[in-house]
DNA sequence: GTCTATATTATGATAGAC
DNA sequence: GTCTATCATAATATAGAC
């Protein structure tokens, strides 16, 4: 916090210069994520994106130069806490059982899937062709995520916890049974009446994921 | 076969005026599903389309009337064979212990997903709010397969083959757990080198499937 | 850093000749 | 049934004032 050149603006934020400047970066961030996984990069527009982020579209081109990298950004943002989450609770969980790692490596699947049910959404959408686009997010927020959850199927798989099969099978097969239920929220709910994200229903969903994967 | 007015046209298609009208349409439909799912509804467009297609754009006003009645079209294609052939083959498996039901409905449903990777992309891409589209979706092809499976799955249940838990929450961890993999088969590729899509990568998914949810 | 105005291109749909 | 030409609108990206 240095040189404020402008008190309260008229949407309340009191800011720096280049605080306001972060929280616009954010607020165009926030919005194209929703954006960009409703409608897919094509069908998203940078004018929708500005207009729901209540920012000018100019600032779009000045903050991200273009659609690619606002998507890029968008992105990282949505993997960056899976990411994080994910290492630090592989940290405090490497010497329990391996029962008790699967569990919670499934219930924690879940929770995110509920939490940012955009994440599949976007998966899904670039994983339609082998694009740049799809190069860069395996390399960038895929690869890690697998290669830290391949030992541990591998190790459930050696003590007789599951059925011989390779670990990338079981990678979607994990990943997809934990995330379609969300990622189809108002389909669920058409279908059943259920609200999919009501604290009670993601609990009722982790548990049928995990007892059904740990017997 | 009536009237023929023309003989074989340029690209070696010989037809009466309904069979080159017939043909076009599918030719067009065919080409919507591939553009729609890859790029979603607002992303596709209908000149893409009938470049694809080989056809002129001023055909699909002609035929469809709007982008709109195009993509339910280009969903009822998708979804017409499983609906015929689930029902089917629900008929002769009707006295089938109910282990051997789920085992084949599970690879009936890798096998399906493996053929059609478009379809799980148009229900992720369409499930993202409760839209005019989606309600037409669930009424029109996912309360049918649902209400077909929902009986078989509360029956396991009872038998103690499957841990309890509501039919839906299965449905969609066993949907999902069949379908990602190759919904997402550009993004396995990239990780691992295999084709999702080769013959035995299909049956090593769908036996981790069965095997994990049978046992 | 933020805004307005605009150049350029692409879109869905229509009109009308054949 | 099929084609070309076109209308009206909306898209990304840019230029330049403040």
């Amino acid at each position: 916090m240095s040189t404020v050149k402008k008190g309260a603006d008229a949407r309340g934020k009191a800011k720096t210069t280049e605080g306001k400047s972060a929280a616009t970066r954010e607020a165009i961030v926030r919005a194209a994520l929703e954006v960009f996984s409703a409608h897919g990069f094509e069908g998203a527009s940078t004018r929708q994106i500005a207009a729901l982020a209540g920012e000018n579209q100019g600032l779009i081109t000045y903050h991200f130069s273009s659609k690619e990298n606002l998507w890029k950004a968008a992105v990282d943002s949505v993997f960056a806490g899976v990411q994080r989450e994910l290492s630090e609770r592989a940290k405090v969980l490497a010497d329990a059982d391996i029962r008790t790692r699967l569990r919670l490596w499934i219930i924690f699947l879940v929770r995110y899937a509920a939490s940012r049910p955009e994440q599949m959404r976007l998966m899904v959408q670039e994983g339609k062709a082998d694009s740049p686009r799809m190069k860069w997010l395996v390399d960038t927020h895929i690869r890690g995520p697998f290669e830290m959850a391949a030992p541990m199927i591998r190790e459930a798989v050696d003590a007789g916890i599951l059925p011989d099969a390779a670990p990338v099978h079981y990678f979607y097969i994990i990943v997809g049974a934990c995330s379609l239920f969300f990622s189809s929220a108002p389909e669920v709910h058409r279908l059943t009446g259920d609200d999919p994200f009501d604290d009670a229903t993601i609990e009722a969903h982790a548990e049928a994921v995990a007892n059904l994967v740990l017997r």
